[in-house]
DNA sequence: AAGGATATCAACCGCAGAACC
DNA sequence: AGGTTCTGCGGTTGATATCCT
């Protein structure tokens, strides 16, 4: 497949930005807003290239960003997403509002890689550094970690056959052995959401997606989609492959040992045991998306300013169709 | 004060999927 | 269907700042 370069760079310059540049760039979105990045030096009057334009305002002039020291809450956050998605910086960002993909990855390089080292844990593998690999199966706490994975594999029904309402729960603590089930299922989240889509390094990270955080406990239940997603699909794809039925994601349960309380939802809106109902998308700061189905957030008050799009329900990369905290 | 080592982070690069034609 | 373009991602580089001797 050829391509043309994305620019002449023969006239356009590199190297830092200058004031003069980043005005021009800042006052051109103004006007006309993000996006043709190929076109818009030229209408903007900027000698660089788009690519470089694009990077400079997404990961610089944007009005949202935050800027400053990262607190001690985004790390620990950060180290926790890290555990469980790997090095997918633009996943991450996600979670941290005001916070972009390559000021987290530096972040991580420098600091957060030599806290955990620090530690006596090993960044990479979130594991303890003297925790080798070929040992973890074997060791008293892998066995242990496997019996209590097994059991935390609550599947319904042995089959995911169609018709049925088959649901498989898998605990993301513990998880270690089990992460070849859940590798399938997010792989294809990722590659079905993921804005530039780069299957190649989500095949490099998945295996990385297992349970390194004692204190925060995903469950994903699996189960054949929802009734109205094959209706869509039916209607939608007239070569849908009907002996297959994609697996989905169905809940994350949130295991955190400070919020007892559970929060069940379904579907778009969410009840309280109370009985309150929520609006899912509102209770997790997207209020205002396409997926929102009401005009109240949660108290009443912006669940934005929240600020979290935790595990990507904003960016779609895990899909889940309902959260469930107990 | 000098200069070498190390840390930081903005910017670049190449790749790959999506979208378009 | 296949080629081309656009976009976004993660890894890497290099300029600058800071620290250390």
């Amino acid at each position: 497949m050829g391509r043309s370069p994305c620019c002449e760079k023969a006239h356009t310059n590199k190297g830092a930005w200058t004031k003069e540049e980043d005005d021009r760039l800042i006052a051109y979105i103004r006007a006309h807003g993000e996006g043709c990045w190929r076109s818009l030096p030229k209408a903007a009057g900027l000698l660089r290239c788009g690519k470089s334009c694009r990077l400079r305002w997404i990961n610089y002039l944007r009005p949202d960003l935050k800027r400053g020291n990262f607190t001690e809450e985004e790390d620990e956050l950060i180290i926790k997403l890290h555990s469980l998605l790997g090095n997918k910086w633009s996943l991450i960002a996600g979670r941290l509002p005001g916070r972009t993909d390559n000021e987290i990855k530096n972040y991580w390089n420098t600091h957060i890689r030599r806290k955990l080292l620090n530690r006596g844990i090993d960044p990479a593998t979130h594991r303890p550094v003297n925790d080798n690999p070929t040992s973890h199966h074997t060791n008293t706490n892998a066995t242990a970690t496997t019996t209590a994975t097994a059991a935390n594999i609550n599947n319904n029904n042995s089959s995911l056959d169609v018709g049925t309402t088959t649901t498989t729960t898998i605990s993301f603590a513990n998880a270690t052995p089990i992460t070849h089930l859940v590798k399938e299922e997010v792989e294809d989240e990722a590659k079905h959401n993921s804005d530039g889509g780069d299957r190649r390094k989500i095949k490099n990270t998945l295996p990385e997606i297992q349970e390194r955080c004692p204190d925060l406990n995903l469950e994903l239940r699996i189960s054949p989609p929802h009734h109205h997603q094959q209706q869509q699909n039916n209607s939608s794809s007239s070569s849908s492959s009907s002996s297959y039925i994609q697996p989905q994601i169905q809940h994350v349960n949130f295991h955190h040992h400070h919020h007892q309380q559970p929060l069940k939802t379904g579907g778009r809106t969410s009840s309280f045991p109370s009985g309150t109902t929520i609006c899912f998308a509102c209770s997790l700061g997207i209020e205002n998306s396409k997926e929102c189905s009401c005009t109240t957030s949660l108290n009443g008050t912006s669940s934005s300013s929240t600020g979290y799009d935790f595990l990507g329900l904003k960016t779609g990369v895990l899909d889940y169709r309902s959260l469930e905290m107990k």
